[in-house]
DNA sequence: CGACGACTTGACGTGTTTCAAACGAGGTGG
DNA sequence: CCACCTCGTTTGAAACACGTCAAGTCGTCG
């Protein structure tokens, strides 16, 4: 697919590839040039959303992009017979909700107590009209979320549940970067069908890996890494 | 993900959502305004690659975007332990190759013979920097990847066999248009890897399908969809 | 302290994989 | 033209991983 980014247009809103998306459309670094109004977050609303309330569901308007300030965000879908589909998490800094059709593909809401940045879709169409060359940031985030997309599609496809569950965790520690120490925001269910396992199967995956020394469980919502090499192994 | 496609840029180049890909990138439709050079793939080369020829691989400088005029091709990765895990299939009118990243993310072979129109990075980045709008297609096209990869991904998630099977069929009936007729360019391996299941069990689900009058086997590559409803209702 | 929800553990059932063999269409050579 | 080979596909039987159903434990909050 052609990598054009850093070819055309000026990397203002550096996009760091597959990892946070903390710094798109002009959060935080690379603001050298300091053109007014770069900064597009700085433009958005502070909301807060409680435990298990709804951002947005599947099929609303795609009005609003959100940035995680503190909190997790689950979306997801819901399938006719009730089984549900968790598509992504998404943790502090990280962008979601920036969809191309006109409509959310997938239903948000908070896991935990969560505080988010919103930029309506006005304010956004209004800084592309001075800022043209934001579209190029779009695409690196929209290619962001395929290659995760990707990603995890990789791991559903022929992964057993020791993997999935593994790849999970390492994930979910990369991204926390708060070393071997995990906490995890979300329920078991949520990582079910994050997953694609029950419930059942992802809670035996945790006490298998915590038996094989690979993990330690102070609490459930809580894992320490303590074999890390191994669990990357079972990873992708 | 705020829809803004249709808003700040005129839509020379229609993207038709989550179906094929034909008219992207200035191929055939809305050329209503006649700057030169609008069609980038006029400007592309053709190739021909025999059948299991690799078109790239896995890491490759990502220095070509294509799309296919006849034949059909295949993207997957290689896990170390020699799992196969195909990412997609691209018939004909469909783009592939087009990466936001340096490198590819998975290899792409031609599955039967196959011709394709190839078009460099530097043919399209100087493309680019004629028309700026352009960005906004690409955008679209790395969206309905996105797209595409999320409804693959529900689908290996928490969907059974004949379903996988099912939705497999009805989406291959879709994109080939030529009514109940599908003609399967690819082996049931590829199948399989596709669908995150065994070739043991695609045959075997197609041979209950067929049991149960959904579909016809005249030949283990020509399905011909009978009853299209029960069929979809397996779907999602 | 008691109750509720989340998580864990156990026993059993089942769909998919695995291993193995047979089948069938297409191609080659006698 | 038929025997033979090959490769992809189908079919069968048994093993196994995960799901299901059910009971129990843990932690939290009133």
């Amino acid at each position: 697919m052609v990598a054009l980014a850093t070819v055309e247009m000026r990397p203002a809103l550096a996009y760091r590839h597959g990892t946070d998306a903390t710094r798109s459309l002009g959060s935080a670094a690379n603001d050298t040039d300091a053109a007014p109004a770069r900064d597009l977050w700085a433009m958005g609303t502070r909301q807060t959303f409680a435990r298990n309330r709804e951002i947005y569901a599947e099929g609303n308007s795609a009005d609003r992009v959100f940035k995680v300030v503190s909190g997790a965000v689950r979306t997801f879908q819901l399938l006719e017979d009730g089984r549900r589909q968790v598509n992504a998490f998404y943790l502090q800094g990280e962008i979601f909700g920036l969809e191309a059709s006109e409509s959310y593909r997938f239903s948000a809401e908070a896991i935990v107590a969560t505080q988010l940045v919103v930029v309506k879709r006005d304010v956004l169409r209004r800084h592309l009209l001075i800022q043209p060359e934001l579209m190029g940031d779009l695409w690196r985030m929209t290619a962001s979320e395929l290659e995760r997309a990707q990603r995890h599609f990789a791991l559903l496809g022929r992964k057993n549940a020791v993997e999935r569950v593994a790849s999970f965790l390492i994930a979910m520690s990369e991204r926390t970067h708060a070393g071997d120490d995990v906490e995890l925001p979300m329920s078991r269910q949520d990582i079910a069908d994050f997953l694609g396992l029950t419930i059942e199967t992802v809670s035996r995956t945790m006490t298998l890996l915590e038996e094989q020394r690979l993990i330690e469980l102070p609490s459930a919502r809580h894992v320490v890494i303590r074999n890390r090499r191994p669990l990357e192994a079972l990873d992708g």
